[in-house]
DNA sequence: CCAAATAGTTTATGCTCTGAACTATAAGGA
DNA sequence: TCCTTATAGTTCAGAGCATAAACTATTTGG
């Protein structure tokens, strides 16, 4: 038997003081509760010292660290029923990380606070369509350094920052293996250039993660699969309130789930996948919109089709009919692989949800064995910020998970 | 934006010396390098030294610590070039766990060292359906017993054990929520009595699960997928090393996903699904066996089956195949899900491969895109004694990747 | 038989947490 | 108003664990 264990505070510092390690965690520990939006309102050091079993003395002492890193601030006093008022914590609301997002055709950027909050956005329509990454990743960084300059106007200072592309990232997070939509394939932006002089760097992930990550910060549920109806059909599955990637960052792919095995031939090489029934395109094609002027824009398509579903058209209704009965076939076979109890639908299911709901419940249903009851089928609250403010808090995980790495 | 992150050190220990996190993780790293079988042989201080980034001061007192729990004993002397000879460490060879398992027509215990070999094994034959589980656990802990003075005659110490049952375990390892085929629903087998005096507990797992981690040990990947065909079908998940049961212990349940959305109705509530295509009772009633007299016993059924297959009688044969084409297409959906390199056989699929692995090996590349080389479908190594080994190598990780919890 | 090399132990030091004493600040009652 | 009580936060001595460097132990090879 072969055991590979290592401790998480071993790595990337052998050698170095091991005792730091817990001096780390208990960092993130603090500031974790710092961060938390409890129903009483903000916290003080001796809330926190109760909250966590660390001494007050130990909390003092992390929370200056954490005051002298820039990332918490004292606000005001919090008085309890009698003694002594505590000072309240909150995450410094002048710092914070950027979002972008390259999709097909737009640029999206945006600033989001270490608390969360979006506090500015921007979208530029753009064709990013076979553009070349190079080209792309300048037209972006243009912008990403307009908005950084608009965020210390305003005395806000940007600490790292997320890109999220609709396409499939490495492990490691730094190349787009492929993104068919924007015809590239291993591709390697180069992600410092979007952040020039910040001290933690852009981090890469995939669109459709991005907007789950961004999804359950509004859910209770841990364990959920959100669905990003684009040309294609993207899942980004969240096991445990994190962003499940799987060995090699492709997991919870489901729009290549066979539903029909006799179905029609995949671009991934596969037959009968998902995406070939409910994608975009799919759906167009089999509601009769082939050929038709409006598909050279897919926003076009989107709005004849709703034209049609509106009208009754019968062809586009069944369209979509099986669209949600094969959505609900496929969400249930992945549910039996990674269990999640919830779904949220994005992208153009979630603006078909109307005409999509009732094949798709009646099948998840029925393959399911009635494990989904209605209320967990939801359509994303986010829209087109999602992908943006997912991958702002893939980065801000970043610095609220490891705080040490902005000691000074 | 809500963070819940607590660094694993501070879980259960709340308000305890948090220094001793440091200890307890360094305890077993250094406890995974003695573990692990290198081609250079049984380690010394000073290699464990170099291996692990602590110094040799840390080292030699962690491993005075493992000795005198009783996990770690002195061999030989391990003579490198010139200069003092290190002296080589080893894990106890008298210490073991015990794994045992219950399925529907046997019992199973055995003894397995802390290296992972097994050094006893025994089977009764049992007819376990409906006999409830108290008489069931009854019987079982006898046998446990017996197999542990045995054990101690031989001077071997029983520290822990594992226990491997047919049925979807809940996420805290307490309750069989249901074992379809022993006739369980929601019952808590008291672990306690299969090994009173041991200073860990038994732990409890599911079959698959088990039979899965122990195929691990003989594989190279991370990341693979051993599906065990019984009665029906059942999936054991293994990500990264570790067995995969999301969050409510029920991931891999690939016996479920849909491989015929207008296929038959499955026990489980759902329709379709893989288990009532290439269960064992399906494959028999679809080769024409339904009401046969063999279909009385598991191994007879199995048995006529495979004579069939001999002759080359047609409904068997493509029965088979037709249970090797869903095979294949449910693997490649569920790769989608999370994604896996590796699938091993176990059961009668491991019986059948002969017949099944063609269409196995065909749809699972039509449906995959070739993501799976032939070499990546393996039948079991294990064969029966996979369920207790994985039981015992579960409750062995608790030993290794805990040592602390044996301190005296 | 001694120099060089390697293994393992001893000792002094530093980091981080704890616990208890101490200071600071408020509410509430006499 | 002042004193008691309660709570917040800081200071300081002490304990646990790791490091680094010096030291002892044991072997090879000239």
């Amino acid at each position: 038997m072969v055991m590979t264990a290592v401790p998480p505070y071993i790595q990337g510092v052998p050698g170095a003081g091991h005792m730091e390690a817990v001096r780390r965690g208990n960092l993130a520990l603090v500031l974790g509760r710092i961060a938390e939006t409890s129903p009483a309102g903000r916290r003080s050091r001796a809330q926190i010292s109760a909250l966590t079993g660390l001494t007050k003395a130990s909390v003092s002492s992390l929370v200056l660290e954490l005051i002298s890193s820039g990332l918490v601030t004292e606000v005001g006093l919090n008085q309890q029923s009698r003694g002594r008022p505590g000072v309240e914590l909150e995450l410094n609301p002048n710092k914070a990380v950027l979002g972008a997002e390259i999709n097909v055709d737009y640029l999206a950027v945006g600033v989001v606070s270490l608390a969360g909050t979006l506090l500015m956005h921007e979208v530029w329509e753009r064709d990013n369509r076979s553009d070349g990454v190079e080209r792309v990743m300048a037209a972006l960084s243009q912008q990403c350094a307009v908005t950084a300059v608009a965020a210390e106007k305003k005395g806000i200072d940007v600490l790292g920052g997320g890109l999220a592309v609709p396409g499939l990232i490495d492990a490691a997070g730094q190349v787009v293996v492929s993104a068919p939509n924007l015809g590239w394939k291993n591709a390697r932006p180069d992600l410092r250039v979007l952040l020039p002089g910040s001290p933690l760097g852009v981090v890469l992930c995939n669109e459709a993660n991005a907007a789950a990550l961004a999804e359950m910060d509004h859910q209770s549920d841990t364990d959920f699969m959100f669905i990003s109806g684009e040309v294609g059909i993207g899942g980004g599955l969240v096991v445990g309130r994190e962003i499940f990637t799987g060995a090699d960052g492709h997991a919870g792919e489901v729009g290549h789930v066979v539903v029909d095995p006799y179905g029609s031939d995949c671009l991934c090489g596969g037959r009968g996948c998902l995406e070939t029934v409910a994608g975009q395109d799919a759906i167009a094609d089999a509601a009769g919109l082939t050929g038709h002027p409006a598909r050279s824009s897919r926003s076009l398509t989107l709005s004849v089709l709703l034209g049609l579903l509106k009208e009754g058209d019968a062809r586009a209704l069944s369209a979509v009919e099986r669209a949600g009965f094969c959505l609900g076939l496929a969400l249930a076979s992945s549910a039996r692989i990674v269990p999640f109890t919830l779904v949220v639908l994005g992208g153009h299911l979630a603006v078909l949800d109307p005409w999509l709901r009732i094949s798709l419940m009646d099948s998840l249903q029925r393959y399911s064995a009635g494990k989904f009851p209605s209320g967990n089928v939801l359509v994303s609250a986010l829209g087109s910020t999602g992908a943006l403010l997912g991958a702002a808090g893939l980065a801000l995980r970043s610095v609220l998970e490891a705080p040490h790495t902005l000691r000074r």
